[in-house]
DNA sequence: GAGAATGAAAC
DNA sequence: GTTTCATTCTC
C-alpha cells in the first residue's frame, strides 16, 4: 500500500491521530491485550482508580519537533493490516483528556492569513485549546520563521509567562527530551507542542520524523504508525519517506489513500495509551485488499462523515475545544478524506458559523480570536453587509442555531442547546425562539448519566426511568474523583463556555409576583 | 407532566 | 438553606 502526502491541497487542522497498522491475522491477539489493559483503565466506571497518572497537575507534556523540510511523500505501509474488535460495554470513560496545546504568539500577517484560510475551509477544525485555560481557548506563540508562525516555538517571555501552568512532570519532559533542544538548537524551526501521548521513550520517532511540524503546529498532534505484529512504535521512516507534508494532515489524507470513498467506521472503543485517555477506533476502507485500519485519536477529535457533517464521539468536547459543532459519530459513519468531493460539496457543516459565534476578544490572544473575526469579516463580505457587532453576531448566532439545530446539529451541542425549546409551559419569559433563551449546560452527572443512561437501560431491561436515574446516580456516588473528572472537565468547559455567550442562563425564572415557577 | 438522579447557580 | 433546571424516558 501506498499513502502519497500531497500538500497544501486542504489544510485540515486535526488532533493527535495514531494510525495503527496491524496484521489482519494477528489482529484478535492484539485485540485482546489491549482490551485485557483497558479493563484496568484507571478511570473506568466500576473499575479501580489509578492516580499515578492522573493527579490533578497531569498536564500535557511538552515535547518539541524537529522540523525538516524533507523529500516527498509516500508511505508504503504493508497491505496486511488488521483490526482490533470491539463489543464490550464502554465502561472505560477516561478521565484526564486535559488537551495539548501550542503555544506560540506572533502578529505576522502570512500566518494569519493561513489561518485564516484554515479555518474557513469547510473541513478545518480547530485549532486545540485546554480545558485548564480556558480564556486562551488556542494559544500559539511562533518565533521561527521557517515554519508557519504559529508553529514555532514559543519566546522565551511568552514561555515563561505560561510555564506555571504545566506540571512538574509536564516540564518533565521537555527538560529531559534532549531531543527536543536538539531540534531547537539545530533549526530555528524547533517545535514545542504540548503533548502527553508520548513518553521518554517515544520521543525518537516523533524526532525522526521530518513532517513532524506540520501536526505539531497544527494540533499539538503527531502520528505515530504502527506496523505487523510487533507493538513497538515505529519510526515513521521504517515505513516511507515523508515529505511535504507542512500543510496537511496525514491522518486524514491517509484516508485519501486508503479508501476513496471514505473510512467506515466499524468499531471503537476508549482506552489509554501513554497515560492519555484515546478513542482507539477501527475503519474499513471497503477494500478486502486494504483491510481495516486502526487509528487513535482524542476523545473530541472531530470527523467529517459522509452526508453528515463534522462528527465526534463527544461534540460537546469538540465544539468546546476546537469550537465545531458536531453530530455524534457512530458505528457505519464513513468518515470523508479531505478534498473528497462529498466533503467539500457538503459546505453546510456548521463550522464557519460556529466560527462567527464566538465573540472572542484580543485579549484571548488565540488563534481563535482569528479566525472568529475572519469569519465575521467573511460573512459580512458574503452577506454584502458591514461590520457585524457582537450583539448581532450573537442574534444571528441563535438564530442560525434554531436552524441548523433542527436539522444539523446534535442535541448536545451548546449551540442547539442554548436554543432547544423549554417547554415549561407556563412561563412568562423569554420565548422560545427568543435569541436570549438558553439552557443551562449540563452538569458532570448530567453528562455522565446522558452517556450511560441507555447502557444501562439495556442493561436493566423493562426497569423504569426512574430506577435507570437511581442507578446511575448510585454508580455516580461510587465513582472516585478520578473517574468523574472527564465529566467535571467537560461540564466545567461547557459552563464556561455557556457563560461567556450567555452570562444569564442560570438566572432562575420567576413569575409576575417573584413566586418561582417549575 | 411527574419523577429519578446530581450539581451549579440563583435566590 | 432552598429552589431551579440541566437529560432522559417511562408511567
Amino acid at each position: 500500500m501506498v499513502w502519497e502526502v500531497k500538500r497544501n491541497e486542504m489544510p485540515s487542522a486535526m488532533q493527535k491521530v495514531q494510525l495503527v497498522m496491524d496484521k489482519r491475522t494477528s489482529g484478535m491477539n492484539e485485540s485482546l491485550e489491549m482490551l485485557k489493559c483497558n479493563e484496568k483503565l484507571s478511570s473506568s466506571p466500576g473499575y479501580l482508580s489509578c492516580d499515578e497518572h492522573m493527579e490533578l497537575d497531569d498536564l500535557p507534556e511538552l515535547q518539541a519537533v524537529q522540523i525538516d523540510s524533507a523529500p516527498p511523500a509516500i508511505f508504503h505501509l504493508s497491505t496486511d493490516v488488521s483490526h482490533q474488535e470491539y463489543s464490550r460495554p464502554s465502561w472505560s470513560q477516561r478521565t484526564s483528556n486535559i488537551s495539548e496545546s501550542a503555544y506560540a504568539c506572533d502578529s505576522g500577517v502570512n500566518w494569519l492569513t493561513e489561518l485564516a484560510n484554515i479555518a474557513t475551509s469547510p473541513q478545518s477544525p480547530l485549532m486545540q485549546c485546554s480545558f485548564y485555560n480556558r480564556s486562551s481557548p488556542v494559544h500559539i506563540i511562533a518565533t521561527s520563521k521557517s515554519l508557519h508562525s504559529y508553529a514555532r516555538p514559543p519566546p522565551v517571555s511568552s514561555r515563561s509567562e505560561h510555564e506555571p501552568t504545566f506540571s512538574r512532570h509536564h516540564w518533565k519532559e521537555m527538560t529531559s527530551a534532549r531531543h527536543e533542544r536538539q531540534a531547537s538548537s539545530e533549526s530555528e524551526s524547533g517545535i514545542f507542542c504540548v503533548s502527553s501521548l508520548s513518553d521518554d521513550d517515544d520521543l525518537g520517532w516523533c524526532h525522526s520524523w521530518p513532517s513532524t511540524q506540520w501536526h505539531c503546529f497544527l494540533k499539538g498532534t503527531r502520528l505515530r504508525f504502527h506496523k505487523g505484529h510487533n507493538k513497538e512504535w515505529k519510526n515513521v521512516e521504517d515505513f516511507a519517506s515523508p515529505k511535504g507534508c507542512e500543510n496537511e494532515d496525514i491522518a486524514m489524507d491517509s484516508y485519501r489513500g486508503y479508501g476513496s470513498d471514505g473510512l467506515k467506521l466499524i468499531s471503537h472503543e476508549e482506552s489509554v495509551s501513554f497515560g492519555q485517555s484515546v478513542l482507539k477506533l477501527t475503519f474499513d476502507p471497503g477494500t478486502v485488499v486494504d483491510g481495516l485500519l486502526t487509528a487513535e485519536c482524542r476523545l473530541d477529535h472531530p470527523f467529517y462523515v459522509k452526508n453528515k457533517g463534522w462528527s465526534s464521539f463527544y461534540p460537546s468536547l469538540t465544539v468546546v475545544q476546537h469550537g465545531i459543532p458536531c453530530y455524534e459519530m457512530h458505528l457505519g459513519d464513513i468518515c470523508l478524506p479531505p478534498g473528497h468531493p462529498d466533503a467539500i460539496n457538503f459546505d453546510d457543516s456548521g463550522v464557519f458559523d460556529t466560527f462567527k459565534s464566538y465573540d472572542f476578544t484580543p485579549m484571548d490572544s488565540s488563534a481563535v480570536y482569528v479566525l472568529s473575526s475572519m469569519a465575521r469579516q467573511r460573512r459580512a463580505s458574503l452577506s454584502g453587509g458591514g461590520a457585524s457587532s457582537p450583539e448581532l453576531e450573537k442574534t444571528e448566532y441563535n438564530k442560525d442555531c434554531v436552524s441548523v439545530s433542527s436539522s444539523q446539529l446534535p442535541s448536545n451541542t451548546l449551540c442547539s442547546k442554548a436554543v432547544k425549546s423549554h417547554s415549561s409551559g407556563t412561563s412568562n419569559t423569554v420565548s422560545a425562539t427568543s435569541p436570549s433563551k438558553c439552557k443551562r449546560p449540563m452538569n458532570a452527572f448530567m453528562l455522565f448519566a446522558k452517556k450511560y443512561r441507555v447502557e444501562y437501560t439495556q442493561m436493566y431491561p423493562g426497569k423504569d426511568n426512574r430506577a435507570i436515574s437511581v442507578i446511575l446516580g448510585d454508580r455516580w456516588k461510587k465513582m472516585k474523583n478520578e473517574e468523574r473528572r472527564m465529566y467535571t472537565l467537560e461540564a466545567k468547559a461547557l459552563a464556561e463556555e455557556q457563560k461567556r455567550l450567555n452570562p444569564d442562563c442560570w438566572k432562575r425564572k420567576r413569575t409576575n409576583s417573584g413566586s418561582q415557577q417549575h
